[in-house]
DNA sequence: GATACTTTTTAAATTTTTTTAAAAAGTATT
DNA sequence: AATACTTTTTAAAAAAATTTAAAAAGTATC
């Protein structure tokens, strides 16, 4: 039998106001009163709770519109922190945040390569407690560790299929006892894309995909507001849908994936073949280095108006615009949002995606979908990794 | 500012537990009010009233599992009446059923082309009143009429862009008005999904994808257990999609897309030709006739054994498949139905669709999802047409 | 510059919903 | 066969949420 106590019903609510406040500015109790729909004298209990115990501070009076001025109220930045951990197949960066995102203290990065490295759960468990340790911020106030990681997820499960092996364990259970802290784990590409639903260029929007472009090439699919992730977890496979017959040959064993042609790795390797083969371009130096640094260094050159290199990310564009097409026909988004790591050179495969998509989707389908940019860029994992935590915040359950 | 009446409020779930016996079979209380997450006490009031009116009949006491033997209610099927239409490009059925989905009245078909047909709409109108006067059922217990039909539709204005021109007015408002009942329109693939997940091989499953295979090809996305349409409406637009590079021209203009390679109007014309350059099949006769028949004249070959046909339907199987391929790494759905007219070839098309998505698939995704053939079949539509009266009745507001 | 009409907030009254308690009608076990 | 424990339903009590009314503090307009 399931038994709700008195608590547990009257702090739905209270939590849902403190959320409200999370993610937009200032409010008056009207307002979320409308957005939460409601009654006033229920959010109002709520906002004079969460005054009470420090969550939000009045803000003072606005401009009235016709009436009595509303008095304002915002979440207190430091009434609570958030631990966010993004990570990559080759490297780890965590952040601390307050309640307005701004880092309390330096983002850190790490090296910490995933694939067939047993090492790998305890190194990054090491790394956050080292790092929580240094911060000099009580664990009592930090709300929980939001964690992004690549890899199948599943997140009722708890469980990474790729990576992070906890031993058949619940990973984010096992991570939650290692820092004493509670964890929450999802996809890096989910967590970008939450974090521009929430934060960046899709603010608000109900049906938003997000591009992850980074080694490989993520998808992180809003729908009806929220984030979806299919039914056993593994939806916004982008990367790996059947692109062309022939093409390179994919680490996921097929050809013509998407990923194998597009993503930076992909690129970087061309790259290196281009110049070997003796194209002029100030990429040179990159043969030597390893295909990470090779990356952003074409990224770099793109940036700096270098020809080899945005033909090469022009080509990678193209290529990406073809399977938007096939996204947009069978999402019809409201936004599409280049973002991650390859966010920076996103003015330049912009033209080529537009150009792509504009030859492969019903004309209907194009005109009504807009392509943005990210403005979050290679913070956003992070900021999906802070939204997550306040996402699964309870008040009372501490 | 808001108004909301006290039968508005109460009425609220009173109708939600009418639909929910509309979608189940016998039901006790204490059920329903687990099902629908609301006190024992207000649903036996809302059960009580639908009894009083008409609508739910006790259906005696069941097995006791352990104690007090629960008695048991269901719907009333003469309750109420469901006027469904479905539409194809080329056709038009009509049928009136009761609350337990079953003919009061004989379905019956009407020609009636779409494509350049300033008369269509009037026409439509025509064929549902003099269906609805012919059956004998008082308007005032016919909950309402729901029609599926082809094309670009928005659910929210009322509008077909792409058949049945009402004018620029509110299609939906403008049949209701011609036939005095209150009308609800939506895509015909929409609503075979529809049909799948609440009556069919889907059924209450929350990540389903149904594809409506005849003379074109189309998808309905149940996600999260409903609908989904996209942002503006024209989500699923699965069969023109670029799948091959080069490829027969199809009608939107651009090549390569499923529909101009696999759609029954397709596999039609690959017969017509085949034939005329001499295969040996049982399928000569088709030459004469137009593509519609020569696509049923096909199917019924198929299910003979005509190899000709078997081979031409694997061919179009096969490319479905890898479009299900590009359509499960994204969507990740529980199951996949094939449905529409085309389902009763679907035992002849699931081995090479399933041969296409091993291929094609990520072996961890084709694993979990399952591909099932419709028991709906060609009813699917009208079922589902059916069912979207029901999800927009309203008790009160006749 | 008073009057009429806003919007926001607070307080009181009502309504709605849920919880608790009790009754009815079973099964399982000693 | 009697006792203990179920599940379902009904009735009464308690709690929660909304509506209504009123107060506070504005804007617009004649």
């Amino acid at each position: 039998m399931e038994i709700k106590t008195k608590t547990d019903r009257q702090s739905g609510l209270t939590d849902k106001v403190l959320k409200h406040f999370y993610f937009n500015d200032e409010l008056s109790c009207a307002e979320v009163s409308e957005h939460l729909d409601k009654s006033i004298p229920l959010v109002a209990k709520s906002i004079a709770e969460l005054v009470v115990e420090g969550f939000v501070v009045e803000q003072g009076y606005a401009q009235s519109s016709g009436g009595r001025r509303p008095l304002k109220y915002s979440i207190k930045a430091d009434a609570l922190y958030l631990v966010a951990v993004a990570m990559d197949q080759l490297s780890v960066r965590i952040g601390l945040f307050d309640l307005l995102n701004k880092p309390v203290v330096d983002v850190q990065s790490f090296e910490l390569k995933l694939l067939n490295n047993d090492e790998a759960l305890k190194m990054l468990i090491k790394y956050i407690n080292k790092y929580i340790a240094a911060s000099g911020i009580a664990k009592e106030k930090i709300a929980g560790i939001g964690i992004g990681m690549p890899g199948f997820i599943n997140i009722s499960e708890g469980i990474n299929y790729t990576y992070l092996d906890a031993g058949g364990q619940n990973l984010r259970e096992y991570i939650g006892e290692a820092t004493d802290l509670p964890v929450f784990i999802d996809n890096d590409s989910s967590l970008i894309a939450l974090a521009e639903q929430r934060f960046g260029a899709a603010k608000a929007q109900k049906e938003v995909m997000v591009i992850n472009l980074g080694w490989g090439i993520g998808l992180g699919m809003i729908i009806n507001g929220k984030l979806f992730r299919g039914h056993d977890g593994f939806a916004g496979e982008l990367s790996h849908i059947p692109l062309s017959e022939d093409g390179a040959l994919c680490s996921c064993g097929k050809q013509g994936c998407l990923e194998a042609e597009a993503s930076m790795l992909a690129v970087a390797e061309k790259a290196i073949a281009g110049i070997k083969e003796g194209k002029i371009s100030s990429l040179k130096h990159i043969i030597e280095d390893p295909n990470k640094l090779a990356g952003d260094a074409i990224m770099d050159a793109a940036n700096n108006g270098d020809h080899f290199a945005i033909d090469l990310l022009s080509d990678a564009g193209y290529k990406i615009g073809k399977a938007l097409a096939i996204l947009t026909h069978i999402m019809n988004p409201q936004t599409i949002v280049l973002s991650g790591r390859g966010a920076r050179v996103g003015k330049i495969l912009l033209a080529p995606i537009q150009q792509a998509m504009n030859k492969y989707c019903i004309p209907r389908l194009v005109s009504n979908t807009r392509l943005k940019v990210s403005e979050l860029g290679f913070d956003a994992e992070l900021v999906g990794a802070a939204v997550l935590v306040m996402e699964n915040y309870n008040k009372e359950k501490v």
